[in-house]
DNA sequence: GAAATATTTGCAAACTGATTGCATTTATGA
DNA sequence: TCATAAATGCAATCAGTTTGCAAATATTTC
Protein backbone atom coordinates (compact mmCIF):
# COMPACT_ATOMS: atom_id res chain seq x y z
CA UNK A 1 0.00 0.00 0.00
CA UNK A 2 2.60 2.60 0.76
CA UNK A 3 5.50 3.21 -1.64
CA UNK A 4 8.86 1.73 -0.11
CA UNK A 5 10.37 4.70 -0.35
CA UNK A 6 7.73 7.14 1.57
CA UNK A 7 6.91 5.07 4.32
CA UNK A 8 5.57 6.32 7.56
CA UNK A 9 7.76 5.44 10.31
CA UNK A 10 5.98 3.45 13.18
CA UNK A 11 7.36 5.00 16.13
CA UNK A 12 6.84 8.43 14.37
CA UNK A 13 3.25 7.91 14.14
CA UNK A 14 2.71 6.20 17.74
CA UNK A 15 4.63 9.45 19.50
CA UNK A 16 2.72 11.93 17.24
CA UNK A 17 -0.40 10.71 18.82
CA UNK A 18 0.96 10.54 21.96
CA UNK A 19 0.46 6.37 22.32
CA UNK A 20 3.73 4.75 24.02
CA UNK A 21 5.88 2.68 21.71
CA UNK A 22 5.07 -1.34 22.89
CA UNK A 23 6.01 -3.92 20.69
CA UNK A 24 2.71 -5.22 20.08
CA UNK A 25 1.68 -1.41 18.23
CA UNK A 26 4.99 -1.40 16.32
CA UNK A 27 4.23 -5.14 14.89
CA UNK A 28 0.68 -4.03 14.24
CA UNK A 29 1.91 -0.77 12.38
CA UNK A 30 4.61 -2.70 10.51
CA UNK A 31 2.75 -5.27 9.34
CA UNK A 32 -0.11 -2.86 7.94
CA UNK A 33 2.22 -0.68 6.33
CA UNK A 34 3.94 -4.09 4.57
CA UNK A 35 0.52 -5.12 3.40
CA UNK A 36 -0.71 -4.23 -0.36
CA UNK A 37 -4.25 -3.74 1.32
CA UNK A 38 -6.29 -3.69 3.76
CA UNK A 39 -5.73 -7.10 5.73
CA UNK A 40 -8.27 -9.01 8.58
CA UNK A 41 -7.26 -10.03 11.76
CA UNK A 42 -7.11 -13.54 10.41
CA UNK A 43 -4.03 -12.26 7.89
CA UNK A 44 -2.40 -10.52 10.19
CA UNK A 45 -2.06 -13.75 12.29
CA UNK A 46 -1.37 -16.61 9.55
CA UNK A 47 1.26 -13.33 7.88
CA UNK A 48 3.40 -14.64 11.92
CA UNK A 49 2.69 -12.05 14.46
CA UNK A 50 3.14 -14.14 17.36
CA UNK A 51 0.56 -12.04 19.93
CA UNK A 52 -2.93 -13.25 20.59
CA UNK A 53 -5.67 -12.64 19.00
CA UNK A 54 -6.97 -10.39 21.45
CA UNK A 55 -3.94 -8.19 21.57
CA UNK A 56 -4.20 -7.40 18.09
CA UNK A 57 -7.87 -6.91 18.23
CA UNK A 58 -7.24 -4.53 21.32
CA UNK A 59 -4.10 -2.86 19.45
CA UNK A 60 -6.36 -2.06 16.25
CA UNK A 61 -8.96 -0.69 18.48
CA UNK A 62 -6.66 1.98 19.86
CA UNK A 63 -4.82 2.68 16.81
CA UNK A 64 -8.22 3.49 15.11
CA UNK A 65 -9.22 5.96 17.80
CA UNK A 66 -6.31 7.42 17.57
CA UNK A 67 -6.85 7.49 13.50
CA UNK A 68 -3.85 5.57 12.72
CA UNK A 69 -5.71 3.01 10.88
CA UNK A 70 -8.77 2.63 8.72
CA UNK A 71 -11.40 -0.16 9.60
CA UNK A 72 -13.50 -1.69 6.61
CA UNK A 73 -16.61 -3.57 7.45
CA UNK A 74 -17.76 -5.86 4.93
CA UNK A 75 -21.21 -8.12 4.86
CA UNK A 76 -19.46 -11.42 5.59
CA UNK A 77 -18.79 -9.72 8.99
CA UNK A 78 -15.28 -9.63 9.02
CA UNK A 79 -13.91 -5.86 9.57
CA UNK A 80 -10.35 -5.03 7.35
CA UNK A 81 -7.41 -2.81 8.24
CA UNK A 82 -5.28 -0.47 6.50
CA UNK A 83 -2.53 2.06 7.51
CA UNK A 84 -4.02 6.09 7.60
CA UNK A 85 -1.14 7.98 7.65
CA UNK A 86 -0.65 10.62 4.99
CA UNK A 87 1.11 8.60 2.79
CA UNK A 88 -1.72 6.39 2.30
CA UNK A 89 -4.90 8.84 1.61
CA UNK A 90 -8.68 7.94 1.41
CA UNK A 91 -9.30 5.90 -1.50
CA UNK A 92 -12.45 3.54 -2.50
CA UNK A 93 -11.91 -0.34 -1.62
CA UNK A 94 -13.40 -3.67 -3.86
CA UNK A 95 -13.73 -6.55 -1.99
CA UNK A 96 -14.45 -9.37 -3.88
CA UNK A 97 -16.92 -12.08 -2.57
CA UNK A 98 -15.31 -15.29 -3.61
CA UNK A 99 -11.55 -15.58 -2.51
CA UNK A 100 -12.94 -12.59 0.62
CA UNK A 101 -9.87 -10.20 -0.79
CA UNK A 102 -9.98 -6.42 -0.89
CA UNK A 103 -8.09 -4.15 -3.88
CA UNK A 104 -7.67 -0.41 -2.75
CA UNK A 105 -8.73 1.68 -5.79
CA UNK A 106 -7.92 5.13 -6.71
CA UNK A 107 -7.42 7.48 -4.14
CA UNK A 108 -10.30 10.46 -4.21
CA UNK A 109 -9.94 13.72 -3.10
CA UNK A 110 -11.96 14.77 -0.07
CA UNK A 111 -13.26 17.84 -1.82
CA UNK A 112 -14.25 15.79 -4.87
CA UNK A 113 -16.21 13.47 -1.99
CA UNK A 114 -17.95 16.78 -0.30
CA UNK A 115 -18.74 17.91 -3.15
CA UNK A 116 -21.69 14.76 -3.14
CA UNK A 117 -21.61 13.43 0.33
CA UNK A 118 -23.56 15.80 2.67
CA UNK A 119 -23.95 15.29 6.45
CA UNK A 120 -26.67 16.81 7.98
CA UNK A 121 -25.75 19.90 10.59
CA UNK A 122 -26.38 18.11 14.09
CA UNK A 123 -24.45 15.18 12.76
CA UNK A 124 -20.89 14.56 13.77
CA UNK A 125 -19.21 12.79 11.56
CA UNK A 126 -16.23 10.26 11.83
CA UNK A 127 -15.32 8.29 8.97
CA UNK A 128 -16.09 7.46 5.47
CA UNK A 129 -16.00 4.12 3.98
CA UNK A 130 -16.34 3.18 -0.34
CA UNK A 131 -16.48 -0.20 -0.65
CA UNK A 132 -17.32 -1.99 -3.90
CA UNK A 133 -18.28 -5.20 -3.58
CA UNK A 134 -18.02 -8.26 -6.76
CA UNK A 135 -15.47 -10.40 -7.97
CA UNK A 136 -11.84 -9.72 -8.28
CA UNK A 137 -9.44 -10.34 -11.54
CA UNK A 138 -8.72 -14.08 -10.23
CA UNK A 139 -12.57 -14.67 -9.05
CA UNK A 140 -13.66 -13.49 -12.42
CA UNK A 141 -11.70 -15.42 -14.79
CA UNK A 142 -12.38 -18.27 -16.86
CA UNK A 143 -10.21 -20.58 -15.28
CA UNK A 144 -11.84 -19.82 -11.66
CA UNK A 145 -14.23 -22.09 -9.57
CA UNK A 146 -16.12 -19.33 -7.59
CA UNK A 147 -17.02 -19.88 -4.23
CA UNK A 148 -19.64 -16.87 -3.37
CA UNK A 149 -22.43 -15.59 -4.95
CA UNK B 1 -37.94 4.92 2.73
CA UNK B 2 -40.24 4.87 0.08
CA UNK B 3 -43.23 7.04 0.05
CA UNK B 4 -46.62 5.75 0.65
CA UNK B 5 -48.07 7.32 -2.53
CA UNK B 6 -45.22 5.51 -4.66
CA UNK B 7 -44.76 1.87 -3.25
CA UNK B 8 -43.43 -1.22 -4.73
CA UNK B 9 -45.84 -3.75 -4.49
CA UNK B 10 -43.99 -6.94 -3.05
CA UNK B 11 -46.36 -9.05 -4.92
CA UNK B 12 -44.69 -7.47 -7.83
CA UNK B 13 -41.59 -7.61 -7.31
CA UNK B 14 -41.23 -11.04 -6.64
CA UNK B 15 -43.08 -11.72 -9.95
CA UNK B 16 -40.33 -9.54 -11.95
CA UNK B 17 -37.78 -11.48 -10.33
CA UNK B 18 -39.21 -14.60 -10.79
CA UNK B 19 -40.04 -15.83 -6.85
CA UNK B 20 -42.40 -17.81 -5.48
CA UNK B 21 -44.29 -15.16 -3.50
CA UNK B 22 -44.62 -16.93 0.03
CA UNK B 23 -46.02 -15.73 2.86
CA UNK B 24 -42.34 -15.12 4.26
CA UNK B 25 -41.02 -13.00 1.44
CA UNK B 26 -43.84 -10.66 1.28
CA UNK B 27 -43.77 -10.25 4.74
CA UNK B 28 -40.09 -9.11 4.89
CA UNK B 29 -40.65 -6.73 1.69
CA UNK B 30 -43.23 -5.26 3.31
CA UNK B 31 -41.67 -4.30 6.59
CA UNK B 32 -38.47 -3.26 4.41
CA UNK B 33 -41.16 -0.84 2.20
CA UNK B 34 -42.29 0.45 5.38
CA UNK B 35 -38.69 1.09 7.44
CA UNK B 36 -37.74 4.71 7.58
CA UNK B 37 -34.43 3.56 6.96
CA UNK B 38 -31.90 0.54 6.53
CA UNK B 39 -33.12 -2.12 9.12
CA UNK B 40 -31.39 -4.85 10.67
CA UNK B 41 -32.50 -8.31 11.80
CA UNK B 42 -32.83 -7.90 15.15
CA UNK B 43 -34.99 -5.16 13.80
CA UNK B 44 -37.25 -6.90 11.88
CA UNK B 45 -37.66 -9.66 14.73
CA UNK B 46 -38.64 -6.74 17.59
CA UNK B 47 -40.61 -5.37 14.82
CA UNK B 48 -42.78 -8.07 15.08
CA UNK B 49 -42.37 -10.58 11.87
CA UNK B 50 -43.53 -13.83 13.15
CA UNK B 51 -41.07 -15.78 11.25
CA UNK B 52 -37.72 -17.61 12.50
CA UNK B 53 -34.80 -15.74 12.70
CA UNK B 54 -33.35 -18.60 10.31
CA UNK B 55 -35.77 -18.14 7.45
CA UNK B 56 -35.32 -14.05 8.11
CA UNK B 57 -31.80 -14.31 7.13
CA UNK B 58 -32.72 -16.89 4.08
CA UNK B 59 -34.97 -14.41 2.59
CA UNK B 60 -33.43 -11.26 2.60
CA UNK B 61 -30.36 -13.56 1.04
CA UNK B 62 -32.75 -14.69 -1.91
CA UNK B 63 -33.79 -11.21 -1.99
CA UNK B 64 -30.30 -9.90 -2.37
CA UNK B 65 -29.01 -12.44 -4.81
CA UNK B 66 -32.11 -11.18 -6.74
CA UNK B 67 -31.41 -7.17 -6.14
CA UNK B 68 -34.39 -6.83 -4.66
CA UNK B 69 -32.57 -5.43 -1.59
CA UNK B 70 -29.10 -3.74 -0.83
CA UNK B 71 -27.11 -5.26 2.26
CA UNK B 72 -25.10 -2.64 3.94
CA UNK B 73 -22.39 -4.05 5.98
CA UNK B 74 -21.15 -1.76 9.75
CA UNK B 75 -18.20 -2.47 11.71
CA UNK B 76 -19.95 -4.00 14.48
CA UNK B 77 -20.94 -7.05 12.35
CA UNK B 78 -24.37 -6.56 12.02
CA UNK B 79 -25.97 -6.24 8.19
CA UNK B 80 -28.34 -3.81 7.44
CA UNK B 81 -30.82 -3.70 4.85
CA UNK B 82 -33.51 -2.11 2.93
CA UNK B 83 -35.16 -2.02 -0.34
CA UNK B 84 -34.16 -1.75 -3.30
CA UNK B 85 -37.06 -1.14 -5.80
CA UNK B 86 -36.76 2.06 -8.24
CA UNK B 87 -38.33 4.08 -6.31
CA UNK B 88 -35.82 4.30 -3.70
CA UNK B 89 -32.48 5.13 -5.76
CA UNK B 90 -28.95 4.23 -4.31
CA UNK B 91 -28.07 6.80 -1.75
CA UNK B 92 -25.38 6.70 0.83
CA UNK B 93 -25.92 6.34 4.45
CA UNK B 94 -24.95 7.25 7.71
CA UNK B 95 -24.41 4.89 10.75
CA UNK B 96 -24.58 6.04 14.42
CA UNK B 97 -21.91 4.17 16.21
CA UNK B 98 -23.65 5.01 19.12
CA UNK B 99 -27.31 3.95 18.88
CA UNK B 100 -26.34 2.16 16.14
CA UNK B 101 -28.77 3.80 13.77
CA UNK B 102 -28.79 4.02 10.23
CA UNK B 103 -30.09 7.07 8.09
CA UNK B 104 -30.31 7.81 4.56
CA UNK B 105 -28.63 10.32 3.06
CA UNK B 106 -29.58 12.02 -0.19
CA UNK B 107 -29.48 9.79 -3.37
CA UNK B 108 -26.65 9.73 -5.70
CA UNK B 109 -26.48 9.70 -9.14
CA UNK B 110 -24.71 6.55 -10.61
CA UNK B 111 -23.37 9.13 -13.58
CA UNK B 112 -21.37 11.26 -10.78
CA UNK B 113 -20.65 8.22 -8.85
CA UNK B 114 -18.91 6.58 -12.23
CA UNK B 115 -17.07 9.67 -12.52
CA UNK B 116 -15.30 9.59 -9.64
CA UNK B 117 -15.00 5.67 -8.69
CA UNK B 118 -13.22 3.44 -11.30
CA UNK B 119 -13.43 -0.47 -11.03
CA UNK B 120 -10.57 -2.30 -13.13
CA UNK B 121 -11.66 -3.61 -16.38
CA UNK B 122 -11.64 -7.43 -14.92
CA UNK B 123 -13.33 -7.08 -11.87
CA UNK B 124 -16.88 -7.97 -11.92
CA UNK B 125 -19.07 -5.59 -10.20
CA UNK B 126 -21.80 -6.35 -7.94
CA UNK B 127 -22.34 -3.72 -5.55
CA UNK B 128 -21.72 -0.04 -4.18
CA UNK B 129 -21.64 0.70 -0.49
CA UNK B 130 -21.01 4.29 0.70
CA UNK B 131 -21.41 4.49 4.74
CA UNK B 132 -20.49 7.54 6.95
CA UNK B 133 -20.25 6.68 10.65
CA UNK B 134 -20.14 9.29 13.60
CA UNK B 135 -22.57 10.38 16.19
CA UNK B 136 -26.49 10.90 14.92
CA UNK B 137 -28.02 14.07 15.72
CA UNK B 138 -29.92 12.45 19.00
CA UNK B 139 -26.66 11.23 20.26
CA UNK B 140 -24.46 14.30 19.05
CA UNK B 141 -26.56 16.10 21.25
CA UNK B 142 -25.71 17.76 24.66
CA UNK B 143 -27.94 15.85 26.86
CA UNK B 144 -26.94 12.23 25.27
CA UNK B 145 -24.61 9.92 27.17
CA UNK B 146 -22.70 8.36 24.47
CA UNK B 147 -22.51 4.99 24.01
CA UNK B 148 -19.41 4.27 22.25
CA UNK B 149 -16.49 5.90 20.71
C1' DG C 1 -57.41 -35.56 -8.01
C1' DA C 2 -53.60 -38.35 -6.16
C1' DA C 3 -48.91 -39.46 -6.10
C1' DA C 4 -44.19 -37.84 -6.81
C1' DT C 5 -41.02 -34.11 -6.53
C1' DA C 6 -39.24 -29.85 -5.26
C1' DT C 7 -39.25 -25.77 -2.27
C1' DT C 8 -39.72 -23.55 2.02
C1' DT C 9 -39.76 -23.44 6.96
C1' DG C 10 -38.52 -24.20 11.97
C1' DC C 11 -35.57 -25.89 15.37
C1' DA C 12 -31.17 -27.13 17.17
C1' DA C 13 -26.56 -26.89 16.69
C1' DA C 14 -22.46 -25.08 14.91
C1' DC C 15 -19.41 -21.49 13.28
C1' DT C 16 -17.04 -17.03 13.08
C1' DG C 17 -15.48 -12.65 14.39
C1' DA C 18 -15.05 -9.89 18.17
C1' DT C 19 -15.25 -8.56 23.18
C1' DT C 20 -14.82 -9.10 28.34
C1' DG C 21 -12.98 -10.60 32.90
C1' DC C 22 -9.21 -11.50 35.34
C1' DA C 23 -4.72 -12.65 36.77
C1' DT C 24 0.09 -11.83 35.29
C1' DT C 25 3.50 -9.28 33.32
C1' DT C 26 5.61 -5.08 31.86
C1' DA C 27 6.24 -0.31 31.80
C1' DT C 28 6.05 4.38 34.12
C1' DG C 29 6.68 7.69 37.84
C1' DA C 30 7.41 9.40 42.37
C1' DT D 1 12.89 0.92 45.05
C1' DC D 2 8.29 0.93 45.78
C1' DA D 3 3.71 2.11 44.06
C1' DT D 4 0.68 2.73 40.32
C1' DA D 5 -0.83 2.32 35.81
C1' DA D 6 -0.88 0.15 31.34
C1' DA D 7 -0.56 -3.81 28.37
C1' DT D 8 -0.77 -8.76 27.58
C1' DG D 9 -2.41 -13.76 27.43
C1' DC D 10 -5.78 -17.05 28.34
C1' DA D 11 -10.40 -18.65 28.96
C1' DA D 12 -14.85 -17.72 28.56
C1' DT D 13 -18.54 -15.25 26.55
C1' DC D 14 -21.28 -12.85 23.20
C1' DA D 15 -23.57 -11.59 18.81
C1' DG D 16 -24.58 -12.33 14.15
C1' DT D 17 -25.02 -15.62 10.81
C1' DT D 18 -25.04 -20.19 8.66
C1' DT D 19 -25.87 -25.28 8.24
C1' DG D 20 -28.14 -29.90 8.78
C1' DC D 21 -32.12 -32.14 8.91
C1' DA D 22 -36.80 -33.34 9.42
C1' DA D 23 -41.50 -31.56 8.94
C1' DA D 24 -44.60 -28.77 6.37
C1' DT D 25 -46.03 -26.59 2.19
C1' DA D 26 -46.22 -25.85 -2.58
C1' DT D 27 -45.60 -27.51 -7.45
C1' DT D 28 -45.56 -30.82 -11.08
C1' DT D 29 -46.75 -35.03 -13.39
C1' DC D 30 -49.49 -38.72 -14.37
Amino acid sequence: MVPADEQCDPTELLREKGLSRTVSRIAVLEALIRAAAPVAVNDLVSEGLKMDRVTIYRTLNTLRKKKLVREIPTTSGTNYYEIACRHNPFHPHFYCTSCRSMTCLPPLSMESVNRWITVPEAFSFKNLVISLTGLCERCNGPCSSRRKE
